[in-house]
DNA sequence: TAGGCCATCTGGTCCT
DNA sequence: AGGACCAGATGGCCTA
């Protein structure tokens, strides 16, 4: 925006009373095109900008030469700010910044006891006092930005490393087509909800109607590659069969309810690496990296117990609807607690072992939450450390074999929120 | 070639 | 003051 674009806005702003942009009043928007002027066309956007590289300077940086973290980056030392003196940039010597600095404040000094400037002998109004943009000033804001950008880069690489643990947490981890953030929150979402229903329903549920759930609100490349890694062809409609006609043979389910890393990289994948993952303690738990547990087991256990879930809200039960209330359809004494309740914390304890207990429900002290912040480790752990109700233990910690998967799954989700 | 996706830069805002 | 977080802008890569 130039400036006499801005002076009009500015004063139209005025006539009208409102603000030409929000937050910014039409005195405001004045000043910053003073200063714009005043800092002699050194546009801090564009490609212009001398805070970025002419030209390409993203993508291809990063993948065709990886940058270091916190590296200084190629344009910086060649590209000189508009106006700027060449030498400066031979000479970046923080002995000479400091005493460019000195010289500017003395300099400040004088103007403010002569009156301004100009010498005119008013007093200076120091509101509108404008410091001069100097080499040594110049830098330290380069700097600043710099590193503020390294920053920067560094939280975004955490939130995708979050990310694609979360894609390795869902069914459908296809090596050729990675699926993209937004489709990865989604079938991680669903996943959860999926998982919920089927602990909900304590029975084995349609294998269609469960890739279904999977498939909601997903883009049809997704849903067909989702459909495609559970060996299901994506049909968008028609009847319903029965999982056990369609795919007889516990192995479907396995593969439909297994994520992919314990079928095949059980104890290898960043869950194995400990942590905050919350996988490796499963893997171990179930024999070092032995495939999940057969879906029937917990179906007949689940069968068993008594109804511990409520439905979701109706208002919002389906998963497509973005922002809605949508919650997973179980509460299962606590242990889920996604958007209605929201994580809560512990009342006044920790479980047994010391761990931090959120979310869940510890058989030993009954309101104890623990199990999706750390996975079911911690669970397992309050399992574990009662050693008084062997019958309860032994049929909750083989429910918890789902109950870990599902926790897994809500605790990738979390991390990747959470970073 | 258009559109989707992504990485990066950037300035603003909020918090410690 | 400095860092985290956020959203807008920009440009590259890839695919239909």
């Amino acid at each position: 925006m130039s400036l006499q674009e801005m002076v009009f806005l500015s004063v139209s702003a005025a006539l009208d009373g409102s603000s030409v942009t929000p937050g910014l009043k039409a005195s405001d928007m004045l000043t910053s095109a003073l200063a714009e002027r005043t800092l002699e066309s050194t546009p801090t956007r564009g490609p212009d900008s001398p805070f970025r590289p002419s030209g390409a300077h993203c993508k291809v940086s990063t993948k065709s030469q990886p940058r270091e973290p916190g590296g200084r980056p190629e344009w910086l030392g060649h590209t000189p700010g508009p106006g700027r003196d060449r030498q400066h940039d031979r000479v970046p010597d923080g002995a000479r910044e400091a005493e460019e600095e000195e010289e500017e404040e003395q300099e400040e000094e004088q103007e403010e006891e002569d009156g301004g400037p100009e010498g005119d002998g008013l007093p200076r109004r120091r509101g509108l006092r404008r410091r001069r943009v100097t080499q040594a000033r110049w830098d330290r804001v380069r700097l600043r930005r710099i590193e503020a950008n390294t920053r920067e880069r560094n939280r975004m690489h955490g939130l995708n490393h979050a990310l694609d643990a979360l894609r390795r947490a869902v069914p459908c981890p296809s090596r050729t087509q990675k699926l993209s953030k937004i489709e990865t929150l989604r079938l991680a979402r669903n996943y959860i909800w999926a998982l919920s229903e089927v602990l909900s329903a304590g029975k084995r549920p349609d294998l269609l109607a469960f890739v279904q759930t999977l498939c909601r609100g997903l883009s049809q490349p997704t849903a067909s590659l989702v459909a495609g890694c559970l060996q299901l062809s994506a049909r968008p409609s028609g009847p319903e069969p029965r999982v056990e006609a369609a795919f007889p043979g516990r192995a479907t389910f396995d593969t439909v309810y297994t994520p992919y890393r314990f079928r095949h990289d059980a104890g290898t994948g960043p869950c194995a690496s400990g942590g905050h993952e919350g996988g490796s303690s499963v893997s171990s738990a179930e024999g070092g990296g032995r495939p999940f547990p057969a879906y029937s087991a917990f179906c007949g256990l689940a069968a068993t117990y008594q109804p511990f879930y409520e439905r979701a809200s109706p208002e919002c039960s389906s998963p497509t609807c973005d922002g809605g209330a949508l919650s997973p359809p179980l509460h299962y004494h606590g242990i889920f607690s996604l958007k209605h309740e929201g994580p809560s914390e512990p009342e006044g304890h920790s479980d047994p072992d010391g761990t931090r207990c959120r979310f869940g429900t510890c058989r030993r002290f009954g309101t104890c939450r623990c199990a999706a912040a750390s996975g079911g480790a911690a669970l397992r752990r309050c399992a574990a450390a009662d050693a008084h109700v062997p019958y309860d233990v032994q049929l909750r910690e083989q429910f918890l074999t789902a109950q870990d998967q599902l926790n897994i799954v809500q605790d990738q989700f979390y991390t990747a929120f959470q970073q």
